[in-house]
DNA sequence: GTCTATAAGATGATAGAC
DNA sequence: GTCTATCATCTTATAGAC
């Protein structure tokens, strides 16, 4: 069996240089130097950088997965449910200052292989299915409040997050992150 | 005097290919076989690619200035200039699937000079001056409604465009950006 | 202004030793 | 599994001819 141990700490250090610079603003060199391998050995666990990548996005998925069971697990009420998962956002922006990996490889989108492209929307289709459920679920139960369809307001939601993260990391303010997720939850709320 | 033509169509090269691909993913050779120069050229207008960098939110932030002018000439009712706003914003994405030129660099930060940064910063701050201008405006008059300070509610609107971007722009689906955009406008609307 | 030539280093990726 | 060695190519940037 391969060893996980490293292949983890190659997708824990090439993940949080992916958040932080961007896709193409780092290499293997990077990564290896961080791991403290040499960079031919991560083509033994990732023969291509697309490959790390789809590596990345499929273990993103698995670990928002969980993420998002817990809160269904945790919190019964629709506005609850969107403070945790806002939390989960604002605690990415709190370490080192991370973009959400997701938003981030959204920039890079022309830049990725096809394949990439389709995990990426996957991943993003994750966030706005369960989000769409929760809005649905909120105006029924008539803890929530919007006119749109639950399709579309996650859909805005989602793009809402990722735009406050991308522009409150430029200013290096969480503050700013908090205060838009704060106004946007205001509005939802019945 | 410098050949103005040269260098401008440099810059438009550019940032074409920052706005498809972002700004570690283009390289002074790519601009210079689109503008059919060599890449050594480039070098006489731009000496780095900071510079280039500067140069670009230089022109940007001019031509944004001549844009909001425009609207502000043009429109009176708040709604309706918010509604130019996207306007310029559906543009970009419309022709050639673009990121916003601000947006883009905002993914690429932590890669930028310190100086290329607080540029990007004074261009995003132009754009949320003239929205709490605008909803300031529009509050008073009685035609915009909102809970959140024009100042808090001008960065949400910001943000929430360029996350609408981001994600329209990973779909190839402009009319999901419409979507977005639209809602946006319609949760102001008095 | 634009070129050729070149530097000095980085990049993704592979072959084959250990 | 990890390494060294190597490849072919690209990168930003500079020097100096034209």
């Amino acid at each position: 069996m391969p060893n996980t141990e490293t292949r983890d700490a190659v997708l824990d250090v090439a993940q949080d240089l992916l958040q932080t610079r961007g896709l193409n603003a780092f290499s293997f060199r990077d990564v290896a130097e961080r791991v403290r391998i040499k960079a031919a050995s991560i083509h033994y666990y990732f023969p291509t950088k697309a490959e790390l990548c789809r590596a990345l996005i499929a273990r993103q998925r698995a670990d928002v997965k969980v993420s998002l069971d817990r809160i269904d697990s945790d919190e019964r009420d629709a506005n609850q449910k969107l403070a945790r998962y806002v939390s989960v956002f604002r605690a990415t922006l709190e370490v080192g200052n991370r973009m959400c990996l997701c938003g981030m490889l959204a920039a890079d989108v022309t830049t990725l292989d096809r394949s990439v492209v389709e995990d990426l929307r996957r991943s993003f289709e994750d966030h706005e299915g369960w989000l769409k459920g929760v809005l649905d679920e909120g105006k029924k139960s008539g803890s929530l409040r919007f006119d749109a369809s639950p399709r579309d307001e996650a859909r805005l939601l989602l793009s809402s997050l990722e735009g406050a993260m991308l522009i409150a990391r430029t200013f290096e303010d969480l503050r700013r992150f908090e205060t838009s997720a704060r106004h946007l939850l205001a509005k939802l709320k019945a």
